[in-house]
DNA sequence: CGACAGTTTGATTAATCTCAAATGGCGTGG
DNA sequence: CCACGCCATTTGAGATTAATCAAACTGTCG
């Protein structure tokens, strides 16, 4: 049950890879389906997979010891992850969970060191792209060392927005279902704050609100709360 | 003003590289020392070099745009830093400067992708350390979103007695200048409420502090304060 | 030995969490 | 097909943490 080629050309990271690596690379990779709220991964699982998601929307999750909860990530279309391996990690240090129907590419966690020793150029785009997730983390930091709550939501927002936005009449919604509680673990505040935000954004014609839906409409209304302009 | 290849073994990132190559890399390497207060490099220059701290200690540190500053890490000895390149990058995310005396080793940014592609266990480690940087951060980004600033402070304090202790009478001392507006800077929060916490530690005999010194006496009530046993 | 940077401490204020309860949209089973 | 129940959301009031404002104190370095 091997994968077909075409669904890798266009992904940034198998970018410069010629037919030869990419068929070699799809010999050992399945496709998977997962239904809406479906897990891919557990937390604390052995990581034995890693993945790329193709189509779909992935939400990481990690629980803390006393039980609280902390959204890693949101995981796009054409995004690695749930490779441990490259954290020198032997299980998932986080849940995913399918936000819609998604399809995802899995290869065995143990082909991954050979993978990357005999694609250089893979390894260096793999890199960059931990490099980016590292970048992410710390924007993150600083927002949340710095940031209160109001600012911290915008920028959530306009992120996600932009990397999962879909235009929607005068706004552009965000393409898949969050709910307040979502955006509350995400930013490290909770669903009450976050709720009471948005009603604000909302009565001020920044945002529409909705069961687990969200679209801006004034963005630029949202940016200037994310960074004022002095 | 090639480097001496015996500053290179036993540490992890070179390990498992034979002599040819370790004599290789280190032909474009150059040994740079640092004086206690000197930048290595500053935020938003154009990333040349990148760097491996051989010894001392540096802190590399963020400023946001409406002037706060946020430590990102602190640099310890045998860690890869300012390879911003791998995060596909110009320039540099933040500023480093020695805490003490360093020394450093830097190599042309320019030579890391040929350094990752023709030495593809280096870029297996590299990508391992980005991976542990990738794993603190989120570790930080889970204290940062839910928990009250004292366990922040004290997973940091745990943290560095644990990177950079040394023995000191009946305790541990963090073996370089710190001082509270730097805890501050690493956990959120202000200077005052870290000096807050730190005394009333003092005065229950956990730690012992001082200007620009702190040493941990009592690390299992330190843990206890950090990880409350429900 | 003095000046200064770092630290301590107090009082007040503001942000946000917690606790509590009501409301409303949406999918589903009868 | 519609009514019901559930879950997400909204909103209010009070409690609490930590920031801010203010000032005094002190250990080191020049």
């Amino acid at each position: 049950m091997t994968v077909d080629i075409s669904l890798l050309r266009g992904l940034a990271l198998f970018r410069q890879l010629d037919e030869t690596t990419l068929s070699r690379l799809m010999k050992r990779a399945t496709l998977r389906r997962f239904a809406a709220g479906d897990t891919v991964f557990e937390q604390g699982a052995p990581a034995r997979t890693f993945f790329m998601l193709i189509s779909g929307r992935l939400k990481v999750t990690q629980v803390t010891a006393d039980g609280r909860q902390v959204m890693v990530r949101v995981v796009h279309p054409g995004d690695l992850f749930g490779f441990a391996r490259a954290l020198s990690r032997s299980d998932y240090p986080g849940t995913s969970r399918a936000a819609v129907d998604s399809q995802v590419i899995g290869w065995p966690m143990a082909d991954w060191d050979a993978v990357v020793e005999s694609t250089p150029q893979l390894a260096l785009n793999a890199m960059q792209t931990i490099g980016q997730r590292l970048d992410e983390a710390h924007t993150r930091l600083r927002e949340l060392s710095t940031e209160e709550v109001e600012r911290r939501v915008a920028h959530t927002v306009l992120r996600l927005t932009q990397k999962a936005g879909r235009r929607d009449g005068d706004g552009t919604r965000i393409d898949f279902p969050i709910s307040r509680q979502d955006i509350a673990e995400m930013t490290g505040t909770t669903l009450h704050t976050v709720s009471r935000i948005l009603s604000g954004w909302e009565s001020r014609g920044i945002v529409r609100g909705g069961r687990q839906r969200l679209t801006l409409v004034d963005s630029d209304a949202l940016r200037q709360i994310a960074d004022p302009e002095i």
